[in-house]
DNA sequence: CTACCAAATTTGTGATCACATTTTAGTAGC
DNA sequence: GCTACTAAAATGTGATCACAAATTTGGTAG
């Protein structure tokens, strides 16, 4: 777990060492470090980022309330474990929140925008081709949340960013299981979409996405 | 400000001093006891609720990254003031998020829970008419969330009440300040859709309620 | 009476300590 | 070889302390 924390975030500054750890571990936990079930202790983690129990307390705290991580019934941090039932409400969640995200950001997407987009899925197209599970979450996740940010929400984007949260460690347990190469893309429905301006289409296709890419793994396994 | 963190959970059992705290600052602000900009210290809190800063440095982290309560830029914790831009997001949110728990609860909904709303209904009415804005909020919320609660949900319903909780404070300042006479009453809509088991007009029920409950706010004032 | 500045106080952050509870190891018994 | 029990180690929680940064205060100059 020693590499699990290393910073891809280069020189990033941080006003305090609890806002350093809390990016620290969601990172890890984006990038699935973490494996579902794993217990996560306050001192082996301040040990590991060189610094005392407090501050991760707080970013630990903080993550526990996105429920990017759970509290056990004795007090102990863990990942959690996903049921059918909390998939499904996430998957149904990520639909009303992120279509509602991309019709936000609809107004704001003229041609520069469009080809940021068309570059970026070019990203997560080339990842599948190579079957890189680290590249292609990356890339996925810049691609949804690079659209999103286009609306310039606040609150929805953060609820949004907590159930990707959620979703981690289950989504890269599978892929690392079967692979990435099965994954549907349906990111050229939705390009297709946002240049017609369709919000209905775009509606569609990204209740598409999102019902396809988590049915996968709802599919594959539950543990 | 001494009255404001009596507790209305008689006797409830909290297994750590920072989840007493939590519980304790969240029902305030959802009662209206902090208005919008009002800045919270630590040891004030620590000093009132009779514990060291620490559990309360957590509680208040927990109630930050629920957006409940918001960190300045000189790391001060300040209860938010509100925006035209974030109402619209939350007002949008709520729509989306409520209305999918409110389907989600739908075939829970037997003869028994109809009338459980019925009867809570029945209090948001009285209360309008007595204008008595505390008994309001306090049905109201019970109304709503025991609606969404019959669908069991777990992840949208904590989303719901981080929206709830971010409306709170103004919502009071604006009651205060107009009252709570002029406020539509959606709920006979809702309850008659429920019953015909109408997912569609469940939905618009709800979208009416919540888009001319923070509408009202909205128009009549934002500081 | 107002604007400004420096001293004094207050505040948030991070570290360390104490303690009760939980977890882990090791051993004895079957 | 496996379970039940106990002792040791580790863990989460809450309290206290130190310190730098921010806020408030008090007094002075205009």
């Amino acid at each position: 777990m020693n590499m699990a924390l290393e910073f891809n975030h280069p020189q990033e500054e941080f006003r305090t060492t609890q806002e350093r750890v809390y990016f620290q571990v969601r990172d890890a936990i984006l990038r699935g470090k973490f494996l579902p079930g794993h217990a996560i202790t306050i001192r082996g983690l301040a040990a590991e980022l060189d610094c005392s129990p407090m501050p991760v307390r707080e970013a630990l705290r903080r993550l526990t309330s996105e429920r990017a991580l759970e509290l056990s019934d004795t007090r102990r941090v863990t990942v959690p474990t996903m049921t059918p039932e909390k998939l499904d409400e996430i998957c149904a969640a990520r639909v009303a929140l992120e279509c509602q995200a991309a019709e936000q950001a609809l107004p704001f997407v003229q041609e520069e925008e469009l080809q940021q987009l068309r570059a970026l899925d070019a990203r997560v197209t080339a990842a599948l081709e190579q079957k890189d599970i680290e590249q292609y979450v990356t890339a996925n996740l810049d691609f949804h949340f690079t659209l999103y940010r286009m609306g310039r929400p606040h609150i929805i984007l953060s609820l949004i960013e907590s159930l990707w949260l959620q979703t981690a460690p289950l989504q890269h347990l599978v892929f690392q299981r079967f692979g990435v190469q099965e994954l549907p893309d349906r990111h050229e429905d939705l390009l297709d979409a946002i240049a017609d301006r369709s919000v209905e289409r775009v509606r569609r296709a990204i209740r598409q996405d999102i019902e396809e890419g988590l049915g996968s793994i709802s599919a594959e396994e539950l543990l």
